[in-house]
DNA sequence: ATTTTTCATTCACCTATGTGAATAAATATA
DNA sequence: TATATTTATTCACATAGGTGAATGAAAAAT
């Protein structure tokens, strides 16, 4: 449990009480390889923070899976729209890995901000995370190419190929396996 | 101040004389063509509602402007993202018609938030609003191309043309002007 | 009403990315 | 270890969209 305090200490300078109080919301919950973490269709009421594994946000279209984002240890993992506007999901989220989360559902976390109004920066900043995120991913798409969207993505996550398949990461782009090789091998 | 009232009537439920106390914290701001709302390096501070005209997102790249989204009659305007953190903007929001708004400063919203707390629901709305907007952009660049996204346009806001000049509709849709031109005489 | 400026269209050509196949390399399974 | 499966690379060719120029239409300025 030591990353999730040193988290809530460093970003949002809780108490050792308040921690405890936050920590003793959340439940953990662990996850095989290619486990759900919510399917298409369902509605998503919780909230998760990933101790250990990693996850990837897609959707299937025309057959294929087209991810959106990842997620790995110390992220938050939600789907932030399906939560907040109490609609069902069209985004499926799933572990590539053996992983860990803590858990907290989204109705223990309302009435937990009512008894300590701090934890609310909490979903200020996470909200504000998620949407910086997309709006930065709408960004790129827009005014990049694939390969500056590549580089883009390599800054920002140095060692993405460790954590996540190419093919994963030519999708995230919205190029192809094929074209991801042929400009990684003209870099 | 018509049509502000029945938005907030109806999306929100207010009674009389709770929109009679939400309305007194806005005032109205006019605009002529081409004038900013909000500049490029600025901190946004306000939250503003459109009573007449129409707004342009857009940031400056390599010369050019690049159109990342539009604002017309009854819908908010605000830089989210600088709102939210209180960061400076990397965006520029400018009037393209003269155009008339309400406007209330984010301070004045949060302590009228305080006094009827069912103002948080706007806050809500608001932020559900700009977060799917971005998501919905962000999923339409990766899953369609130049074409898909502009009919996904004008299923969305049929009478863009009447409404926005066509180079800024290339320009939000990713594309140059000259392409736009060849998609529409294909159709 | 005339002139100037801005905007939309079309064209020929160019470049980035997609497609499908072949192969090699890596990983999982027996 | 041997075999099967999955993933990454390379290639030849196809297609979507970019580029710059020419032209006409519309709108703005005089």
């Amino acid at each position: 449990m030591k990353k999730f305090n040193i988290y809530l200490q460093n970003k949002f300078d809780f108490s050792e009480n308040e921690i405890q109080r936050i920590m003793d919301c959340f439940s953990v919950k662990t996850f095989k390889k290619k486990e759900f973490f919510l399917k298409e269709g369902q509605y998503c009421r919780n909230v998760g923070f990933i101790k250990k594994g990693s996850f990837l946000y897609y959707q299937i279209v025309e057959g294929e899976e087209k991810v959106c984002d990842f997620a790995f240890e110390n992220d938050w993992i939600t789907h932030y729209k399906s939560l907040l506007s109490n609609t069902p999901s069209e985004m499926n989220i799933r572990s590539f890995q053996d992983s860990e989360i803590l858990l907290m559902d989204m109705s223990k976390m309302e009435s937990l901000s009512q008894k300590l109004p701090k934890v609310n920066s909490i979903r200020t900043t996470m909200a504000e995370e998620y949407f910086t995120k997309s709006a930065q991913r709408a960004t790129n798409l827009t005014l990049l190419n694939a390969k500056g969207r590549y580089m883009a993505l390599l800054k920002d996550i140095p060692d993405i190929h460790q954590k996540v398949p190419q093919y994963h990461i030519a999708s995230f782009l919205g190029i192809k396996p094929q074209s991801l090789s042929r400009i990684r091998a003209e870099k």
